[in-house]
DNA sequence: TATACATTGGAATACGTTTACAGTGTTCTC
DNA sequence: GAGAACACTGTAAACGTATTCCAATGTATA
């Protein structure tokens, strides 16, 4: 703990830097003897490597930019959680930005690779970090980045192509509407999350397949534009309520909104789901204790949060990547929030 | 974009690195005429400064490490969120260590000050990241640190103040509990978070204090020891409703355990809040969704997180603080969740 | 025995920036 | 009009590490 920097440590031992640095980070280019000499000297003057110092040097931060528009969203915390951990193990530290959605914060944080405080970035946005003045430039290259859950872009992205984590939106959307066609559903709203964003996209034309594959019509009026948000449940349910031919269920396109739906029908003496079925999308924590606890889509967390370190981290190590998309498999968790259409 | 250093905009110029690098972080400190001249330069080529560099020359790297138990659990999050925020205003970024509660990892992250890649650290825990061994040496010198929410004993702390960011939590447990007792309540359950945390002891201290100012006894058995989960409230409520005598309210430590808690209850047809009372403890942004809405003790979160880093930064620039301690003001917040005891 | 070869340690350098110090020219003061 | 004060710019030395050369030593080969 004491401030003893490579220099003082090799003169203490009569030796070189060179001897000490290679003692200690590349163990096998040295004799045994000093090996053991440097480390247990090392050790006993709480010898600590600075790391800025060998960063410039090696030019390599081991950091990973983490880039979030809410760092508190119940399903991105999870996400997030197995991004730190992986990354821990593989010898990376994560930092975070918090960009709420302001594109000025994001270009901050997508900065911070070109500035060399991290050496590759994971994107929870539909947008890239950057400006398009930069990406317009010849002298652009893009840094290693891998993009969790939303897919961006090629024309956005000026053509390049950028690794993606996910699952597949469109096919999981589909399973979950056909669920509740199976159970007789046919007036089936949805309240959608931010409609820039693909996911929302995907997820929408998930629900549009399986009404048109199932001869229903897909009614636009049904189609409730939303954010990912408790509040956007329960305010857009309160106003499906109002609407003169009510729906039989509501695709609510998170579980977040889908609490705030289940809110908001308890609130006006709904049952569910004899009266409304209801479905989220994520499985968040919360969602199996929910009242009534709620049918939904599991997304592997853990293994999305993962990948997105593995991908990144084979990119910076310049590894040739097969795919640009790992596709993760979903699973359509049927639980107590759903039930047969009933009888008007 | 392009790779360009200091050196080589300087050699573009015609001019030294000094006035690059003063025109671009000492503006003040340049004829006008220059500043114009490098700045727009800069910006043409795309320069970028290496702050590794930059870190290497002047020992700072604006960078705050954020040792964390649970980066998901959802109180965390947002404080995390305001943390991030108010560091980023102050021009640090954030880096997040999610421990799990396992020392090895803490000891880990609490080494990144020594290792120069952090100037300070916030800490979420009741231990101190640093090992026994180091702590004793007396060559040990106290990194810039604060601790949010959880009390570290100063015994631990070999001595050291630790500053710290917190409610007054024996208070607000104190009044929760009060706000029982008024109802009439007499038996009152208590599902309780990790034992080993000061914030656990604390509240529970309020509980006591609480039933005794009032006459009432503290039943040992009516205390339960859980953990901060959404499990330990469903599984301990199992466990209180197979009591002989069965208390009529249940006091939660922290709202995920209350939102367990109210799930068994529903889930063996309890009402709440007829049959049974139920109180969390953080005002979670879900609390108040919950059927029903939970009564609970709101922290307020922005202000935790924001004075977290003012105070850090603070004592990273050396600055004298008056207080170590800060302690902000909570709020009982009354919902659904509690009512009058029922008659037996 | 002499030569090639493997192993190991040391000296020096580079990474990209900031900044103390020195130097130059300009303006101000009396 | 001389000297001081000032504003600005350049020179060069760090910061702490990793790594590339080289030299030296010891070892196997012809």
């Amino acid at each position: 703990m004491s401030d003893i920097g490579i220099k003082q440590l090799a003169k203490n031992l009569g030796i070189s830097t060179a001897s000490v640095s290679r003692a200690l980070s590349n163990p096998d280019r040295v004799s045994t003897a000093m090996r053991k000499r440097v480390q247990t000297a090392a050790k006993l003057a709480g010898y600590r490597p600075n790391k800025m110092g060998a960063s410039l040097r090696t030019s390599k931060t081991r950091n990973i930019i983490v880039i979030i528009p809410d760092i508190s969203d119940t399903f991105n915390s999870g996400v997030i959680r197995s991004l730190e951990r992986t990354a821990a193990n593989r010898g990376y530290s994560v930092l975070f930005g918090d960009t709420q959605g302001i594109r000025e914060l994001e270009i901050t944080y997508g900065d911070m690779v070109q500035t060399r405080q991290a050496d590759g970035i994971i994107c929870f946005s539909h947008r890239l970090p950057f400006t398009d003045e930069d990406m317009a430039s010849d002298s652009f290259k893009m840094p290693p980045l891998v993009n969790s859950c939303e897919y961006i872009d090629a024309a956005q992205a000026g053509g390049h192509i950028v690794p993606l984590v996910t699952i597949d939106n469109v096919k999981a959307s589909r399973e979950l509407t056909q669920h509740l066609i199976d159970l007789g559903h046919i007036d089936i709203a949805v309240i959608t999350g931010d409609i820039s964003s693909p996911s929302t996209t995907q997820r929408l034309q998930g629900y549009q397949q399986a009404m048109l594959s199932s001869g229903l019509p897909v009614q636009q009026q049904l189609i409730y534009e939303g954010t990912y948000t408790l509040e956007a449940g329960s305010t857009i349910t309160k106003e499906i309520l109002l609407a003169k031919k009510r729906p039989t269920a509501i695709f609510c396109m998170c579980d977040e909104t889908a609490l705030g739906c289940l809110y908001a029908l308890k609130e006006h003496n709904f049952s569910i789901p004899n009266d409304i079925s209801v479905v989220g999308f994520d499985d968040i924590k919360f969602a199996q204790y929910f009242s009534p606890a709620l049918t939904t889509i599991a997304q592997p967390v853990a293994e999305i949060g993962q990948q997105c370190v593995e991908v990144l981290i084979d990119i910076i190590d310049g590894k040739e990547i097969k795919k640009p998309m790992v596709v993760l498999p979903h699973r359509l968790v049927i639980r107590d929030s759903t039930g047969p259409r009933p009888d008007r």
